[in-house]
DNA sequence: GACGCTCGTCTACAGAAGTAGACAACCTGC
DNA sequence: GCAGGTTGTCTACTTCTGTAGACGAGCGTC
């Protein structure tokens, strides 16, 4: 059971979180715009939780003339990692499966990114069955 | 982007509900002795956060003597799907592949499961191949 | 039929998260 | 150098979550 800590962005924050993430590093501006075209939050909120981000170091920001420019402050793997461990807790046996088969259905993924899956399954598969076998 | 709707369960209610979940279905004494065993909550609190699952349209309740048996009002799969589809939304490209690399090895799968994944995203590969071959 | 349990409901409160206004610092063009 | 816009900081309020006590209804038991 992952430990919760007081760090873990919140839902809001996730998004904000997130379109930093994929652009690599956005201006204040940007972000606020981007942002309104899908919340209707206003740009006092969309600050906050900028704010809230740096304090809680998943953003960092550079000075640039009058602003910031912000990008992630650490790999987005941990957080991702950790909100993932999460969900795979609240699933249990007979959930899990169905779960991933969901989600790599979902993802979009290109066949490269697939074989590289399929490659881990077959380890894993290997290592499974002589688990299973020794039982 | 999954919408968010107000039913989404907290992390606290996630403990709850993913207990109710992997028995099926529980008294109440049952489920406060196991989540006592967890965590520090109170009787009340546990009772509190019943109620709001039970609000909110997660769990039901059958009268049992002077008591409640608690059960899925639904099943798991649409509230761990929703979940699952909003970790994905903050991934991005270069981070679906390992998060979902990870969460596989995660997964405990046992061989059977891993199988039937991977026929899966034998699937999937074939479409994908397709798709960019059509680019 | 009174006593003590057990259980559900009601109420409460502190802290976190969501939301946003006010305002001062800073550029920038004139 | 000043007006107007842009940006960051501070403050604040509301709602949601986490946490839990108080209490009354039902039930078994002596």
């Amino acid at each position: 059971m992952a430990p919760r800590t007081p760090e873990d962005p919140t839902p809001a924050e996730w998004q904000v979180l997130s379109l930093v993430w994929k652009a690599g590093s956005l201006p204040t501006r940007e972000i606020i715009t981007s942002l309104q075209a899908e919340t209707d939050w206003s740009t006092s909120t969309i600050k906050t939780l900028l704010r809230r981000l740096v304090d809680k170091g998943h953003l960092k920001t550079r000075a640039v003339g009058n602003g910031f420019v912000y990008s992630a402050a650490r790999s987005p793997q941990s957080a991702l990692r950790r909100a993932g461990e999460a969900l795979l807790d609240r699933a249990h046996d007979t959930t899990v499966a169905p779960l991933l088969a969901h989600l790599v259905k979902k993802s979009g993924l290109g066949s490269e990114d697939l074989a590289e899956l399929r490659d881990l399954i077959d380890d894993l598969s290997h290592d499974a069955e002589q688990e299973e076998a020794a039982e």
